[in-house]
DNA sequence: ACTTATTTGTTGGACGTATAGCAACAGTCT
DNA sequence: AGACTGTTGCTATACGTCCAACAAATAAGT
């Protein structure tokens, strides 16, 4: 039945190299442990569910992984690569200070439902917050990244003359992440939570608040 | 033995009433349950160690509220109840409409670790929104109510044209609300967070932007 | 007032379930 | 044939729930 001929077949052919047989079932498993994740919650995460999810049994994750504990790591790890590479793909490094401040904010409220990466990094920070658990630090040291380059964008910003100079950076920076933090979590525990008009007023107030020039009249009627 | 004179012991009286006892002991153990959450995660919370940290055996719990669910449903009233007591003592019904909203977000801010309260409640919150758990709607609800209320100071606000009316008022509330959300669980995830200099830069860019009179350079220098 | 009976509060053992980790086995590539 | 990938049955553990015995408080009877 299967490619008598030879092997004419498109299908996805059923020779793969070790290796790559490895990295594919890795893969898949990670995806999977995101999918579980956004959809279920963070404690419908067995290896059961993770294993079926991937279309692999349950103890396939635990001999790539090691342990529960490896599987979420290599899960961090790859939605902090994804991050990064968003983040690089979009150029923010050649923008004026502050619309790459406000670009960040933006785009983070945009992407927020788009995939399940999303809404699975959330939930998984929201878990580790929960149980104390080691991962706290890991997302801990995540935010730090980010609000050290946030007030690195408003100081640049503050020597260009284009943010206002009685603004303290690292609060400012503490401020626009715990906000975007915030607003991920508001959406987490309600989903009607509208996105678009948060981030509408969120950016308005921001640029009018840290511009060192506003508008006469930017947000009135 | 036992007061061969009268009742003159000032010692915690040993004879308590059935509904006193009932009453103490489901006090302790909801406290207890708090303590637990707080210091140790909300994994950390079996019944085993809150019976413990309360001092009696492990099975008074389940006795006592039925369920795990039982006791949770309980612990988060309890937290209500409390969160609405700080907010009524405060007399913030009294203010001006943009002093209350600055008023709220003080207060949150500064309350947030001075007792375990806050602490518990917004790890319960974490852990409800990481495992999809049907006390999500709950807290949505509990933060449905808090936005409601800051959006109708807006609007009251704006009325008496005090803040600014090209604002929307639905989306500053979301938006306060969002970051005060995100403050807590930034706070959760690290504790080193300075939560003093993010509360006055906060104020001083939420004052600024949502009053129609901002001073000329508030902020500067 | 004292004793006994009844109701209420508390305990700790037993049981079922869920799940991570392990080890032996089967299938697939080189 | 040998190495590697993937599966299945097993074990240990942790935890919530149920329940029967025990202790304390209240009511009833004398």
């Amino acid at each position: 039945m299967s490619a008598s001929v030879a092997d004419l077949s498109v299908a996805p052919r059923p020779r793969l190299t070790q290796a790559e047989r490895r990295d594919v079932s890795e893969r898949l498993l990670v995806e999977a442990t995101l999918a579980v994740v956004a959809r279920r919650g963070v404690g419908a995460a067995t290896f059961d569910a993770i294993g079926q999810a991937a279309g692999y049994s349950r103890g396939l994750a635990t001999q790539r992984f090691g342990s529960k504990q490896g599987l979420i790591d290599a899960v961090i790890a790859y939605l902090h690569a994804r991050r990064d590479e968003v983040m690089d793909a979009a150029h923010v490094a050649d923008m004026e200070p502050l619309e790459a401040v406000l670009y960040y904010a933006d785009s983070h409220l945009r992407l927020l439902d788009q995939d399940v990466s999303g809404r699975a990094y959330f939930m998984l920070m929201a878990g580790a917050v929960a149980d104390a658990s080691s991962l706290q630090a890991a997302f801990a040291a995540s935010h730090e990244r980010v609000r050290l380059w946030l007030a690195d964008r408003v100081r640049a910003g503050q020597a260009a003359g284009q943010i206002r100079g009685g603004i303290d950076p690292d609060g400012a920076a503490l401020m626009v992440g715990s906000l975007l933090l915030g607003v991920s979590i508001q959406w987490l525990a309600d989903p009607a939570t509208p996105l678009g008009l948060i981030r509408r007023t969120s950016l308005a107030l921001l640029r009018d608040s840290l511009s060192a020039h506003p508008a006469k009249e930017p947000l009135h009627d």
